[in-house]
DNA sequence: TTGGATGCTTGACAAATGTCAAGTGACGGC
DNA sequence: GCCGTCACTTGACATTTGTCAAGCATCCAA
């Protein structure tokens, strides 16, 4: 792998703290990979060969069960996916497929595994990233439990309204992966977007604007144990 | 807190290979109650200030948003529970509830901060048991995104009668909160059993009887990457 | 420019799920 | 034993969500 990377992936709080020592360990196993869109880079089942890290583009970790297929999570650069799989050597619970051209860095799981079981720093930095993944996945059973698709529509915009800091801003999922990842179907989502009309959400093709924030504010009723993915 | 219970959590996975030192630490600080049943114990958003341990009776974790309510997880001993809270001391995601009578240790989270930041063996039983949690809560997103709620009843009861070795069970829970568990109302789960009627499923009270399992089986296509809960 | 793709939207309808109100049955206190 | 409480059940109905089919817009390649 270039070394022009390293110091990116030094950047992580996963790997911040790592003894030299380790982190050669870890970079020498390494390597990147461009894929083109709609690649799939992992199946759920798999026994998990590598850590992946995304560089540049953006990952799809969906599931499927009896025909039926659900996207869970979008990872953007820079951040890691599969860790617990990796780290406890079990099977992949998702599949994973870049939604658009991708730089990946693939880590050897057995690497990762060696230098968790001598470098404390490094253990100690996976229980940081396990336990926000943990929080993050009861956030979203709480919002698909305690919401009606309208209301998760409605705190999915204020996310993305706080995250870009604007009151416009321009969705970066495609329609249909949004309605999976919300846990609805497509058709649903445009009459959700509909829905909140009255709220004064406007909507051009993949452009947002949210005339009155207070409105839709307190409409969605956001709450920080649902909604901010931070902590 | 009186020594007795000493070995009891040592032989927890997370405890089992601490220095003799943090372990120490961790059990000066301790102490056991005893509480009722429905008896609150910790509220959603509040500091987590205690690492909890069911030793006896079970624990509810649950969360409330605009009125709703919904069951997430039910404890059993002897297992620890908000372990990601404490850990990163952010507030706890859900609040506690004694289901019956219950004996439960605190540790305060400072002292498990402390022995996480020193105990290298510590740290690491924790991502194994965060990575754990973590996969438990996937999986249980995956069970609420893909399935109807019959067909998590369904599989609900194969994984009940996995874990018991029986085709004849008796629920562990009130229908009312394997009702909220399992994303549906109480008049909902009435339906829903008898909607496995057709498949061999025979309810007597809180008496569970599956015929034929086979016939189950076919029906709730049950899987591994959802159904095991123990990896 | 044209003709498919493809993704999004819309309407009509069906299925799943929730709500409300009433009824049943088991249990415990008096 | 009687009575109230409480969980559970049932039926009627409302709401939400999904399904299917058709139409529309956009993009891109021929």
């Amino acid at each position: 792998m270039p070394e022009s990377h390293f110091q990116e992936i030094r950047n992580l709080a996963l790997f911040a703290n790592i003894e030299a020592d380790g982190f050669e360990t870890l970079m020498r196993g390494a390597y990147v990979h461009n894929f083109p869109p709609r690649i799939d880079l992992i199946t759920e089942g798999d026994p998990p060969d590598f850590l992946h890290i995304v560089l540049a583009g953006s990952v799809d970790l969906y599931s499927s069960w009896n025909g039926r297929e659900t996207s869970l999570v979008t990872v953007r650069p820079v951040t890691t996916f599969i860790l617990a799989a990796s780290v406890n050597d079990v099977p992949y619970l998702m599949s994973a497929r870049t939604l658009e051209k991708s730089r990946i860095i693939l880590l050897p799981s057995e690497d990762v595994r060696a230098v968790f079981a001598k470098d404390s720093a490094f253990a100690r930095a996976i229980v940081t990233e396990l336990a926000q993944c943990y929080r993050a996945a009861i956030k979203s059973t709480k919002d698909l439990k305690l919401r009606t698709s309208l209301e998760r529509l409605a705190n999915y915009l204020l996310r993305q309204r706080n995250r870009t800091g604007s009151n416009e801003f321009e969705l970066t999922l495609e329609k249909r992966r949004l309605a999976s990842f919300l846990g609805m179907t497509p058709e649903n989502l445009s009459r959700a977007f509909k829905g909140l009309v009255p709220y004064g959400v406007k909507v051009n093709g993949t452009q947002i604007r949210i005339a009155d924030p207070e409105v839709l504010i307190r409409f969605a009723k956001p709450s920080p144990l649902i909604d901010d993915h931070s902590t």
